[in-house]
DNA sequence: ATCTACTTGCTTGATGCTAACAAGTATCAT
DNA sequence: ATGATACTTGTTAGCATCAAGCAAGTAGAT
């Protein structure tokens, strides 16, 4: 039920706290609810009463469905780039990319519902009407710069050939974490991830090398 | 409007072939409309109107929403692979895989509008609820058995690494498909669809190689 | 301090639209 | 003509969204 952080701390909230408190337990009903019954089940209403308020409140706080699905993405997304800050830490070259593909990969399968919520509003944002594309796409952008920089600078350490192109293996790169992240999503029994990441990152150094051509110790 | 195939041949048609002619008109009009205007916007009122026919033929035929997704899915995915039989024809080994990577490419591009109807489908079938989730399990496995046996047949040729697992291989071919779809359905202006499967080829056949380990000539 | 004017968080009622179903009508088959 | 089948129309419950209202918090004046 989400609400039980606090009992009932009726008196003596400041306006703000009394919005972030409700913003907080919104967004995580929200996050709840579309892991459990997906989005078009996942109504305002539900989400609205599962938090501890009216069925009115959500669509008031974030204007619609759309914008209520840009504040969650937003939140998440934070968290995971951040995490991924963290855990890619000072590396560069492959040594960066396959990092990333660990922590993607630790992230689906600890799945704190979190991430298996965003990744649902990003793989549902495609098609022409869907509110909240744009923030997806702002997510994947910033993806895909860091991805490309990571190439960059392997490629100035002479560890990847320089004649790829870093944007396009960077496309290339988020391609393979997208597409494992969806047949997973669709059959998580019939896809073996950890396998798959394993076989992933050994194709990365075969893919990206420089080639030696015999010539190199 | 979709519906100006036949302009009204109101006289002695079979009941087959009603029903022929409603199921097809109907299917055409849901994948313009999805299309157009997203899944959710695609209304079976729409749709059945579209058609040539009153709100509630969609619903009345296929029984439901996820019931008229099903069946373009299948209609859709029916003639994908069968174009992708086609053009892959008897080749195995990286040529069929490179002529696969061609083909989704070419479909893509020339988005005869199927297409792209057929890939929001895919994408947004993710999440607990969705009724046609299933179905579009069925065509990613039929999918990768495919790309699993023309790397099988690559490796008893010699033409790929045998320390390769040919069902991870297949998993990681359809991650890059899919994954690179996915980025292009989001943003299609942002990415370089083509170059991305131009190295993707390249990328394939680097890591597919039989170690040479400078013995091969 | 407390009374008052105002703002903001939240709830409730109303509207238009949807999927879904049931009961009807028109078209074909025999 | 009689059934059977394709299709349409009436109806219902549930949804997102909006407007109006209520209640709790905030600040200025006396």
């Amino acid at each position: 039920m989400a609400a039980d952080i606090q009992p009932q701390p009726r008196s003596s909230l400041s306006q703000a706290e009394r919005t972030a408190l409700s913003d907080r337990r919104m967004l995580e009903a929200a996050v709840e609810l579309i892991v459990e019954r997906g989005i078009e089940k996942a109504t305002l209403k539900d989400i609205g009463e599962r938090a501890g308020y009216s069925r009115g409140l959500a669509t008031y706080r974030f204007g619609s469905k759309a914008g209520l699905f840009r504040a969650v993405i937003r939140a998440v997304a934070q968290r995971w780039l951040g995490e991924l800050t963290r855990s890619v830490g000072q590396r560069t070259g492959i040594d960066a990319l396959c990092s990333c593909i660990d922590s993607w990969h630790r992230f689906a399968m600890e799945s704190p519902t979190h991430i298996r919520a965003l990744n649902i509003l990003f793989y549902q944002c495609i098609g022409p009407d869907t509110g909240f594309k744009e923030r997806v796409a702002e997510v994947l952008r910033k993806q895909r710069d860091d991805v490309e920089n990571w190439v960059r600078v392997g490629i100035a350490r002479g560890e990847i050939d320089p004649a790829l192109d870093p944007a396009r293996q960077a496309e290339l790169f988020c391609a393979f974490i997208y597409g494992s992240t969806y047949q997973w999503l669709v059959e998580p029994g019939a896809i073996d991830f950890h396998g798959m990441a394993e076989d992933f990152k050994r194709a990365l150094r075969a893919s990206l090398a420089v080639p030696a051509s015999c010539k190199a110790s």
